[in-house]
DNA sequence: ATAAAGTATGTATTTTAAACATAATTGCTA
DNA sequence: TAGCAATTATGTTTAAAATACATACTTTAT
């Protein structure tokens, strides 16, 4: 491939959408309908408008995929390899998302759907390293502040909190000690309501008090302060 | 400002160098000789070429304006607000750098030099505010591994590495404790030399294993593993 | 010799993390 | 209606890590 100094670069915005279901961490990917790497697997992406900044960029792509827009999004790295994509010199600015399964409503099609991270298809690009990547910022976060709750519907129980930090961690956690340090997290509220039926004991349902998402940045990340507890 | 959406963007990378001198940490800027922001202070950078990478941008624009090479060097975000430059679409990946004072061997003139980031003059763009998230990121880091000593000359003695520590974490830092996690920390060699003269008792100097840059996200970062000590 | 300046060092206390086992509540079924 | 299966809920002890804190040592200059 011989470059042409004068050409521009061109540049995108991918979003790795992440969600928790059938108790796995899933990527939203599209399959793609042409070349380059036709048929291969995708994550959603498209052209910066020169009228919107990156993060603006994200959401809507974000928002057109799946109907969501009050989620976690963080700029992830910028991939900017000459040779990432094939034919033309392509930049991409990558973000992630942690969006919550029941607020999602997307019909999945054989070009677009929900896929295991453990388990991926062929990726087109570098996407494979970008989810790689997104994975490992997440595990980073969640040393920090609590954003599994993200990926966990608005009313949880602690043993799904639990899972959610073990997916993402990708280690099994003590219960005891878990719960002990979950129930001193800032932000997390005991409801008095509980799951019910199924042949055991009804588990309390937690919440978390709304936190402002505004885009800028790490969102939200700080220290988790414990409450006297 | 109207956009033409069919406009292309422009891409850059700017990195903010900095190093620690005269007890401060200063970063490198450039007076703009050019509008916009004709003679403010800017931190360097360039337009990425075609055939070279992100990082390959940045140690290029590294080297061309310090002439070192083989320095910590990290992506730090992407700014690609449509109003960061008043008359272009212009999206920068910034990158830092930690350097060593020692290492760079420039001459300052009115148009190149150190400012203490503690006063930093009127700058261009958006480039305080990148300056300001490189220190952010630098204190995030230096909670993981010891990128201070990447700052620090090959040799150096505990009371300046404490002193760098002091200046990227913005507090005090009690002198025993300090030393007796600092003799624990991976990679750090204890030599057979000290200071000396000046009128007080000689200070011990250590050095840093050498660890390799790959320029590969954030290098060699990994939680500071002891030495059983 | 001694004063000044900076280097060097150890212990006790508090906080945090880790390990670990049993009782309680529900629905189902015999 | 007794008891089994499945899952929730809970506390204590131990080990490790972080913090607080004061004095003696080595050198040069006077």
């Amino acid at each position: 491939m011989i470059f042409n100094e004068t050409k521009t670069h061109e540049i995108t915005v991918d979003v790795v959408i992440v969600t928790m279901k059938n108790d796995a961490l899933q990527v939203l990917l599209v399959k793609r309908t042409n070349e380059p790497f036709k048929d291969k697997w995708a994550i959603p992406g498209g052209y910066v408008r020169l009228s919107e900044n990156l993060d603006q960029a994200a959401l809507r792509i974000l928002k057109e995929r799946t109907n969501v827009d009050n989620i976690y999004l963080e700029q992830l790295y910028t991939f900017g390899d000459p040779l990432r994509h094939p034919n033309s010199r392509v930049i991409t600015c990558a973000y992630f998302a942690l969006v919550r399964a029941e607020d999602i409503n997307i019909v999945t099609t054989p070009e677009l759907g929900w896929h295991k991270i453990s388990a991926l298809p062929p990726l087109a690009f570098d996407h494979k390293e970008i989810i790689e990547y997104s994975m490992k910022r997440t595990r980073e976060r969640l040393e920090l502040c609590p954003v599994a709750y993200q990926l966990l519907n608005e009313k949880f129980t602690l043993t799904e909190m639990q899972r959610a930090y073990e997916l993402i961690m990708r280690k099994k956690l003590d219960k005891r000690n878990f719960r002990k340090k979950a129930l001193c997290t800032n932000g997390l509220i005991e409801l008095d309501e509980y799951t019910k039926s199924s042949s055991k004991r009804p588990a309390r349902l937690y919440t978390f008090e709304n936190i402002e998402l505004n885009s800028k940045r790490a969102h939200f990340i700080s220290k988790k302060k414990e409450k006297k507890c």
